[in-house]
DNA sequence: GCATTAAGTGGCC
DNA sequence: GGCCACTTAATGC
């Protein structure tokens, strides 16, 4: 039975809490590539990340993606509509791995805020982070080159869930494929195979099997 | 086997 | 660096 974890937007809640939450929603299996909802649908429920990388985007008419932001374990999403009163989803979301969901009707979530004060405390802080992030994106995708963008990505991920080993290099689970990077860092997929093969190159980078990757920050 | 998808490469703009 | 064409490798009926 999988169960919700005191930690990412639900930290420092009690387990008699937690257990309350769980009896307000319910849990939701995914496969990859599955979406979640639509840019512009009415928007019914919250989802926060048990397990799992799910991506938010916008897409324009000719099928181009603009990946606005990623989202991961103890993350909820969407952000709209927790403050004011937006009525559709904000971008559309699809999950890139496989993973479980915990679905909140949006009814249940206005509960739970009025419910626990400690979650509304946390509002404030995701949604300067993630806002951080995307503001630091843009930037970088406005001045930056497609390598420093990759670096960029690589850094963030290294900080936010890097396994350090005995020798400082980091072990790092993507769980993304060369598509997916170049989704989200806004570039071809050619070219972040390329980059990919000058980091290998540089020593900065080696591949440790499916989705995995071994990092020295110190090189990139 | 065959089809599909991801990854890698070279060429052209 | 994008885009296109092509090859190769891996995965799944």
């Amino acid at each position: 039975m999988v169960h919700l974890s005191n930690d990412g937007w639900l930290e420092g809640l009690t387990k008699e809490e937690l257990q309350a939450v769980e009896e307000k929603g319910t849990f939701r299996s995914c496969r990859p590539r599955e979406t979640v909802f639509y840019d512009g649908e009415k928007l019914t429920a919250y989802y926060l990340v048990v397990d799992g990388l799910i991506s938010a985007y916008h897409q324009n008419s000719e099928g181009k993606k603009w990946v606005a932001s990623l989202f991961s374990h103890g993350d909820l999403f969407p952000h709209v509509g927790l403050l004011n009163q937006a009525r559709t989803y904000p971008a559309s979301a699809e999950t890139i791995t496989s993973g479980t969901l915990f679905r909140l009707s949006r009814k249940a979530m206005a509960e739970i805020l009025s419910t626990y004060p400690s979650i509304r405390a946390h509002l404030e802080r995701f949604l300067t982070e993630k806002n951080q992030e995307l503001m630091a994106r843009i930037s970088d995708s406005v001045f930056g080159t497609a390598s420093g963008r990759l670096a960029a990505f690589l850094r963030k991920l290294v900080e936010k869930s890097g396994v350090r080993q005995t020798d400082g290099r980091y072990l790092l689970k993507l769980n993304m494929t060369e598509q997916d990077i170049a989704e989200y860092i806004g570039v071809t997929p050619e070219t972040v195979s390329r980059i990919l093969r000058d980091l290998y190159d540089k020593r900065a980078a080696e591949k440790a099997g499916k989705g995995k990757l071994i990092i020295r920050p110190d090189r990139l």
